[in-house]
DNA sequence: TTGACTTATATGTCTAGACATATAATCGTA
DNA sequence: TACGATTATATGTCTAGACATATAAGTCAA
């Protein structure tokens, strides 16, 4: 989107004009509830067709920078900041953009027909069989994050052949189901024996955890528990420019 | 954006053509990698003009389920559940909107000139003055959150003299500040004695952070972090379809 | 003052063209 | 075969119009 442009290049006409009333709010010469020149008088100021500045200002109401009133006008929205585009990175990707070396170490993995947590988990009602998947991903050969995941086969059936040895499932999900929708739900706790054993950090230090649930049209893929050593990771959501 | 439409109202063809898309991609049906068919076929399907393909396909390409190449045609892209957006609601807002009795509580507030920790904390190299603040947040009598913020003075002048006695802090600079950008940090910690009491949980408790730096076109105006229990607490991040 | 009706107007969508531009594909040459 | 030049083409941007539609504002009656 919106890059920072060197100023060599000439951007086009509808650019320029989103760039300056952008700019315009951001520096606060528009505060918010501020109404900005009507489309027709944008027109006679830049000389070009409704159109243009149509599609500046459509573009600017999609980020939420203006709100578009039919009659009314065009008016400065006030900064919402409790809305923010967070990045959740493949953690191979995030690893090796970091410049350390990415490890990965598959820790167990059954094939069972579905508990009732399991299908609790996975919000599923019907009986069927799941994968159950634990392993670790390391950066420098220190634990970076433990995965706890659950695959539903009766979507994703060729996951019960697959080989998880190797290949993170994530990974190997990304690459065998065509595309789906996630919703991500971070908390904290503090490790157990096992977490602490795992992530080799003390019983009792702090953890991120991220839960995420992913489906594909209204079918469960796969849940997937995402723990990091609270302390050492963190998660960088910014606010606008996505 | 895409909502469920329940059928009565008739959607724009734009819409309906960036839903058809859109709802093919989601199914499955055209996979990461397929060519979409090309603006005049699709012109020829539709039987309608460039200019509203061209407006759909604009659209699916902003929300990055396709990739737009000259004169190769449009493709689905891979699903990249990395980037998810998060909504970081205001407290007040979150707290009535469970149903729940909203209370603030002013624990501490000081103006001072900056010191070094503050410089570093809201980025900034010149001495300055800056007002520090604590708070506390509940739902229906229950500690919430607690709250440490640091404002610029430098930006907020006239944050010196505001009454925070009854209004939280972010609430007031969301009133007084035009428009702002904000990146957001979160991570876990265990409450150490001070936190414990404030939230009334048990000392070694996990407690999520969110960090809040905020800014306006390159000025520092806050710096807020905010400890939330870690057990009560979850942000949720959806991905797509924001 | 209030409520119902009318009107003016800014935005929402759309058309049938146009030229620009990046680049995949082809062709020609060393 | 490898590489450089040419060409074809899909997208990117833009125009000068058009009609639709929601709604702010004005009008008028109760």
């Amino acid at each position: 989107m919106s890059l920072a442009t060197d100023g060599t290049d000439k951007p086009t006409l509808y650019k320029r004009i989103r760039a300056d009333i952008e700019q315009r709010i951001l520096t606060g010469e528009w505060p918010p509830g501020h109404r900005i020149p009507f489309e027709h008088e944008l027109v006679a100021r830049y000389g070009c067709s409704r159109m243009t500045v149509n599609k500046a200002l459509s573009e600017l109401a999609q980020a939420d920078l203006i709100e578009r009133r039919r009659r009314a006008g065009s008016f400065v929205r006030r900064p919402q900041h409790q809305s923010a585009v967070l990045k959740i990175a493949d953690i191979r990707a995030e690893i090796t953009a970091l410049g350390r070396s990415y490890g990965y170490e598959l820790i167990g993995r059954k094939l069972r027909a579905a508990t009732a947590a399991d299908r609790e988990r996975l919000g599923i009602k019907k009986a069927g069989k799941v994968v159950a998947i634990a392993c670790r991903h390391s950066a420098d050969n220190v634990p970076f994050a433990v995965e706890d995941r659950l695959i539903d086969l009766a979507s994703v059936p060729n996951a019960a052949t697959a080989d998880f040895s190797r290949e993170p499932p994530g990974s190997w999900l990304l690459h065998h189901v065509p595309w789906t929708e996630a919703e991500h739900t971070i908390s904290a706790i503090v490790a157990d024996d096992r977490t602490a054993e795992a992530l080799d950090i003390a019983v009792g230090a702090p953890c991120l955890v991220i839960d995420r649930y992913t489906w594909r049209s209204a079918r469960t893929i796969t849940a997937v528990r995402l723990l990091y050593p609270g302390d050492s990771h963190r998660l960088v959501a910014r606010f606008k420019g996505g």
